[in-house]
DNA sequence: CCCATATGTTAAAATTAATTAAAAAATACC
DNA sequence: GGTATTTTTTAATTAATTTTAACATATGGG
């Protein structure tokens, strides 16, 4: 699964909900949290946060304190605070406890969400994103700065960037399933009825290309996408 | 290395002059603009900027529409947005369009530093923007500063300004893609179509020069651009 | 079981890139 | 200042890649 996981730590059950169910909606992975202190178990309790929106003020722990506390141990992962004040002390202070933003209440979701994607495009990938450079593939060799698929005979196929985008989005998955719209928007771009065909075609080359070791199998999950995996 | 190097693209001279003295005050160089066309020239003159702040309202050229075209030749330099208004969709455009921040004038001048600063530390350090003299390309060595690309058995090719700007372009991004808008706007200025096929003449002469080693190769990616790369 | 919809396959069309040569523009030389 | 030389651009051809189209087949809900 490649959701965002969001930790969001707000005592307004309300903007709570909301937040919930917007950021959700837009594909990402909450967890919400009503107080500082529950705040801090779940953080510690995951290490695999991709972003931290904190209420300043809060019951049991404050938000600043809780930024402090969450530094000592992360100093990298982006945290954004919400917060009814706007005094300037406390947004130079939110900064330089090491946060990335500050909005003040109320604030409009749209721009809590670009605002977000703004920071997390300069994060670093914590994910396996790396394929290795020969990733092995059944009885093929598939190196993909290269664009080379080998097969056992040391056949070469050049692929296409089309084909390697597609194929190494595959490898990177391996075993799991790739949505069709998560294979589109990140190749072309967008999930149009055409690109989606065009998409189809590109699945065609891959099984053909791969069909020597009749062990590999692009799985098709009917209505979501497909499935690169090695049958035993 | 040292000092980091702002642009700020004001219209404002008074706006402009408290800028100049409190961020250079603070230990930046700083270059001002006075409007989007200036802006613009000033960008492309230098390609060693750590920060660009836009005033949005400006004579000649707006700052969204110099943000769009900045973000033709370079995706990652950070953009912060200087306005006067600040409707949600200018906020939520400011941000589609690439920019890092959108601040809303009359702004604290601390604020705006400590946003910079936030930002500027989760971007990469521009690599050593300036190549070394005899920079080790395969089993050529290309002296930039001097067009010259010499080969292991010590033949020199004398590059002609147009080759030796593309190929520093893409020693300076080494395995990394260069869009082809990115490289036209670059060093053609502009990305007509004919000085796009003027630039894959270009690549062929490249491509040429550095075939005799089999393991460098100007990678292409289709609909993209290119990506110098050694084999291994 | 039927139907609407999604996917598979192949071929043709459209787009984009590579290559080579010739024309035009810029520069250097006398 | 005019001519030779070099560099860059334009043009024309070929090749590669991607998209569109057309038709076949499969899937799952009603």
């Amino acid at each position: 699964m490649d959701k965002k996981h969001i930790l969001v730590v707000e005592d307004d059950p309300n903007l709570g909900k909301i937040l919930n169910e917007f950021l959700s909606a837009k594909g990402y992975n909450i967890t919400l949290a009503v107080d500082g202190e529950e705040g801090k178990q779940k953080f510690l309790n995951d290490d695999n946060w991709d972003i931290i929106l904190l209420d300043v003020m809060m019951p049991k722990k404050d938000g600043f304190s809780l930024a402090k506390e969450i530094r000592k141990v992360d100093k990298k992962i982006p945290i954004i605070f919400l917060t009814a004040k706007s005094q300037k002390e406390n947004i130079i202070k939110a900064f330089k406890l090491g946060g990335d933003d500050y909005l003040t209440k109320p604030f409009s979701i749209e721009e809590l969400l670009v605002r977000m994607e703004a920071i997390m495009k300069r994060t670093p990938q914590k994910k396996k994103n790396i394929l290795e450079d020969n990733f092995s593939l059944g009885s093929y060799t598939y190196i993909h700065n290269q664009n080379l698929l080998i097969d056992f005979k040391k056949n070469e196929h050049r692929l296409t960037t089309k084909e390697n985008e597609l194929l190494k989005l595959f490898c990177l998955n391996f075993n799991e399933k790739v949505d069709r719209n998560t294979a589109l928007i990140k190749i072309w771009g967008d999930d149009s009825y055409y690109n989606a065909r065009s998409m189809d075609v590109y699945i065609a080359k891959l099984r053909k290309y791969l069909k020597a070791d009749p062990k590999i199998e692009i799985k098709t999950i009917h209505g979501h996408g497909f499935k690169l995996m090695i049958l035993d």
